[in-house]
DNA sequence: ATATGTTACTAGTAAAAAGATAGTCACTTG
DNA sequence: CAAGTGACTATCTTTTTACTAGTAACATAT
């Protein structure tokens, strides 16, 4: 768990005159607390094409385990990025989409893969 | 090496999807590669006021413990996001800062801290 | 000159997370 | 009825992350 408490909010100034990076920076560390997980980004990222079930994400994915993609779920969805909708009737089937938060994220995520696109060669580690 | 070959990029063959889609999310597996990592993205989010030293580095994000900052740093450095330079001298310092491929990110950080302080505001759960 | 503190790391080890594999349950297809 | 799909959950094993120390060079205090 990172640090949900901030003790040093305040009068801490070191270089910056720009209040904008103080505040980004809060709400920076606090999106990576999910972000910052190794399939976070890229699910949120399968979802912007649309919703799915458990199956197809799976398959969008690719490379994720069942027991990883699971958890991510149940978390993407507890912290309301996500939503999950059960369709009842002779097969269950249970489909995900992004929630209004989810769906802010989508030019965000456009950016950024632009920006790896432009930047960020292949890397072979 | 500089891969440069993008086999989505151009317009080769128009594909019945949304291409646009199709090659954010083989960018945006490639961004959360290391943008996924615990730390890697709060790192990152420190360094757009300025470049640091280990020390200041590790005073920023605060609460990452010395092994994993050094860690992130070597790894950061290695996919070129960050430059290390060595001042030598009696005292020798070490200055961390976001090379031109990091600087580019500077945007897409303050959209994603843009959009957390709108849609991730504190949660009291 | 030795003790203490600072900066910049590296080592060793433990805890947590991720990954693989398999199993369950409902229902559909052959 | 056997096999298969969709949606998970459970149980390991491996990998990653995290924390505590410790090292080395220099600076300051005594």
């Amino acid at each position: 768990m990172v640090n949900s408490d901030h003790p040093q909010s305040g009068s801490s100034a070191p270089k910056d005159h720009d209040p904008t990076s103080q505040h980004c920076d809060a709400a920076l560390a606090r999106a990576f607390s999910f972000l910052g997980k190794r399939w976070n980004g890229v699910i949120l990222g399968s979802l912007v094409t649309g919703g799915a079930g458990f199956s197809e994400l799976k398959r969008r994915v690719e490379g994720i385990s069942d027991s990883v993609l699971s958890d991510r779920l149940s978390e993407l969805q507890g912290v309301g990025l996500i939503i999950r909708t059960v369709q009842e009737g002779p097969p269950v089937s249970v489909s995900y989409a992004l929630s209004h938060a989810g769906a802010e994220l989508i030019p965000v995520m456009s950016a950024l893969g632009a920006w790896a696109s432009v930047n960020f060669v292949a890397h072979s580690d």
